[in-house]
DNA sequence: TTCATTATTTGCCAAATGGCAAATGTTTTT
DNA sequence: AAAAACATTTGCCATTTGGCAAATAATGAA
């Protein structure tokens, strides 16, 4: 094991997107840090302005948010292989209305906006890889989300279990109702019959 | 009237995103068209590969498919200052598993794939002003449907006729209830009750 | 281990929504 | 105008989900 980290599911995610030559990929290792969460650790908090950006090697994310009626909700999760950032607060440099937490141990690949920048304006494919992962993600979550609301809980449940299985029993009702929007109560009984 | 037609509303929405001298507007404007649907016309459609990118300057569109149980889904309705496309397969040039409809007449100023591929050769910001854009819509569109998987119908109903008022009674039933993720008996209903 | 705290399940009943078919209303065609 | 086609409303009843509180289970602290 030498210092120099792979990072391989890094570099393969980005260039899924986009060529990179060796030069580009060591650059863009060397600006990566690796931050690792326990269980409920806070990548970032609402209230802040967020500063970095996660790539998720391991683990699983969730982004969540008070609505004003004071429930906390689970806007989505986020799992392997995907990066995480309230990409409108990040871009804005504006306060964040939500949390990012780890509901699983974490290892992140992590950018900061200087990094980031770096990287912008050292690689010239940057800005575009960065852009087509950004417009992938938003538009999986949107057609994740649309059909949802035509479902009744008990299938969003089963969607849920089939690509989170495992989780599913390891984190708070909480955290997976507010997701299906439905009570803890409801969860609760769905889960029962099955 | 001369022929030169002012766009005024396309290039304000632009400028919000980015700065552009006299010259690029002049551009922009030359390599617009306008489009003017009838209510019920489509824009583009499911099956082909979409080839223009349409910004609305009058009018309300809806975006739907069809899910696999054969029902047709209004995925989300568009209105007035917004572009529209089927992102995913505009840029993949794949094709599109949506229809783009009017549900109202509608006057829509279109950009064909080798003008924006033109606009973006010449006007170095462009890109990042379409980067933009699209990260904003697409941000809209998922804080829009997480809230409403928690909501009950008739908070659903209500907040579309905030968003888009006499538009609900002049749109067939199966739209909305659709969108809204509801039965077309249940709409109606709901719609008693108030 | 025991106690205290927190999370989950359950019972009870009310409210929301769906399914289906018939009735009514509207639009289009002939 | 009449007929046909289509859209919306309604009745009836089943199923889903919510609200609330109590019971039970699981977790963490003393």
């Amino acid at each position: 094991m030498t210092i120099f980290m792979t990072m391989d599911k890094l570099i393969n995610y980005l260039l899924e997107f986009g060529q990179l030559n060796q030069q580009q990929i060591d650059l863009i290792k060397r600006k990566a840090q690796v931050l690792e969460l326990k269980k409920d650790d806070y990548f970032s908090e609402a209230g802040k302005i967020p500063k970095q950006v996660a790539f998720i090697e391991k683990g699983i994310l969730r982004v969540c948010y008070y609505n004003s009626n004071g429930d906390e909700i689970t806007k989505y999760f986020i799992d392997e292989n995907n990066f995480a950032v309230d990409i409108n607060s990040f871009n804005q440099k504006i306060p964040s209305s939500e949390y990012v937490q780890a509901v699983t141990d974490c290892k992140l690949l992590i950018f900061s906006t200087e990094s980031l920048n770096d990287l912008s304006a050292t690689i010239i494919q940057w800005d575009g890889i960065i852009y087509k992962i950004t417009e992938k993600a938003l538009v999986e979550k949107v057609n994740k989300l649309s059909p949802m609301l035509a479902e009744d809980a008990k299938t969003r449940y089963l969607n849920f279990l089939e690509k989170f299985p495992n989780l599913a029993n390891r984190i708070p009702l909480s955290y997976l109702a507010s997701y299906l929007g439905i009570t803890q109560s409801s969860l609760s009984r769905i889960r029962k019959s099955i």
